[in-house]
Order: C-alpha cells, then structure tokens, then sequence
DNA sequence: ATGCCAGTCGTAGACTGA
C-alpha cells in the first residue's frame, strides 16, 4: 500500500497540480496539509471523481488537514488532538482505512522563536507525544503522517548553521520530535537512509526545491 | 537577514503566517 503527505499550501490554490499529482502518483491513502480553507469550501467533488473517499478538517484561511483513500471506506476516529479544548487550529485528524489507523497531523510552524508561537508548538508537540503513546500501545498497524515541521537532524537540510535560531532545528523540537520516535515509532525516511543527507525541509522561498532538484515539474510550476 | 509562497479584506496591496 502506497502511503502519501503532501503538504498543499492552500487546496484550492492548488487543486489542479493536486489531482495531476493524485492521477499520476495515484497513492493509495494520501493525508493533506494546510488546506487554508474554511470546511463548507473543501473540493470533495472533483477528489471524489477520482475515486477517492475523504474525510477533512477546514478553517478559515489557515491550517486544515485531510485524509483520502482509493482502497476502502474511511472511518474517522479523531479531529483534534487531546489535551487542549482551547485549540481552535485544526491540525490533526485520524481514521481507520484498510485496518490501518492514519493519523494525518499539521504541527505548528513555531517562528518566530522564542515566542508565544514557539510555546504553543512546544505545548502541541507534547499532546502529540502523549497521543501517540497510545495509538503505539494499540498493537495495530499506526501511520503518523504529515508535516512535522521539524528538522531532525543536520542530514535534514541545506547548511543546517543557518537554522540555530529557527524553531524547526531547536534543540527542543529536535529532542521532542526524537521523544516520539523512541516510543517505537519507525522513521520512514531514516530507516532506509540512515546517514544519507537527504532534505526533508526545504525553505519555500527563493525556489529553494526547485533549484535544487533541476526539476521541471515543481508544485510552482 | 532577506523573502520569489497563499489567504484575507476588499478591490490595491499591506498584512499575516510560516
């Protein structure tokens, strides 16, 4: 089963290199990042077309997260994570799908740092931690997708030097982002490619993706 | 440090988020 994240920068902004990338990847479960649309304004139409069933969480010009599936029915689980009733930013949501759980999870950005967006990062981190520890115990098979908005190490970016003072390389988000994995989680990424240096955090400005893969088909082209 | 992204409000482009 192919398992996808893509993280859209707004759904609707998006939606034509989104279907491209859903009729040419065709990825059996896909989980979505900032949506940057309220609920009532999701495209549900034109995913469906393509044979997908999905389930998504809006909000008004920021965050929002979705989950979609082409190989079964999607039984949402959870939206929000436990913790905080106060938290109005939708970034999390869980199903079940083929007898797997996905759970589909946008974590706070956190710049500037140190601030009140770096707290709340930190404090969302932690609710994720302390959920994740029970969808571990479950003994079923548990996928956390998404963007975690953290790089882990130095393998994970361009001249990591320059990110000393960014909340996705601080010392606290690193070291909360390797709590997580100790639970048991298997990193993707890192358990094929231990100490490749292979990004997976590009800055969106400048390009940044585009000149580095000499790519022509980027998500701005 | 800067800022080539998107959405909002509102009808231009400053502001915000990231």
């Amino acid at each position: 089963m192919r398992i996808a994240t893509y993280n859209v920068n707004g759904v609707n902004g998006r939606l034509r290199v989104l279907l491209r990338w859903l009729k040419e990847a065709a990825p059996d479960i896909a989980c979505l990042q900032e949506l940057k649309a309220p609920q009532e304004k999701f495209p549900e139409g034109p995913i469906r077309d393509l044979g997908y069933d999905v389930v998504w969480h809006g909000q008004k010009s920021w965050n929002g997260v979705a989950i979609l599936s082409r190989v079964g029915n999607i039984h949402e689980t959870r939206r929000g994570l436990p913790g905080d009733p106060d938290d109005s930013h939708s970034r999390y949501i869980e199903a079940a799908v083929n007898g797997i759980l996905i759970a589909c999870l946008y974590l706070p950005n956190g710049n500037p740092r140190p601030g009140p967006k770096f707290d709340y990062k930190l404090r969302w981190f932690d609710r994720l931690i302390g959920h994740a520890a029970e969808l571990v115990a479950c003994k079923q098979p548990v996928v956390l997708a998404g963007d975690f908005n953290v790089m882990p190490t130095e393998l994970d970016v361009y001249k990591p030097e320059r990110w000393l003072d960014d909340a996705l390389f601080a010392p606290e988000a690193r070291a909360a982002y390797a709590t997580l994995l100790k639970q048991g989680w298997t990193d993707a990424l890192r358990a094929r490619h231990p100490r490749e240096k292979i990004y997976t955090f590009w800055d969106y400005f400048r390009n940044a993706f585009g000149r580095t893969q000499a790519c022509a088909s980027t998500t701005f082209c």
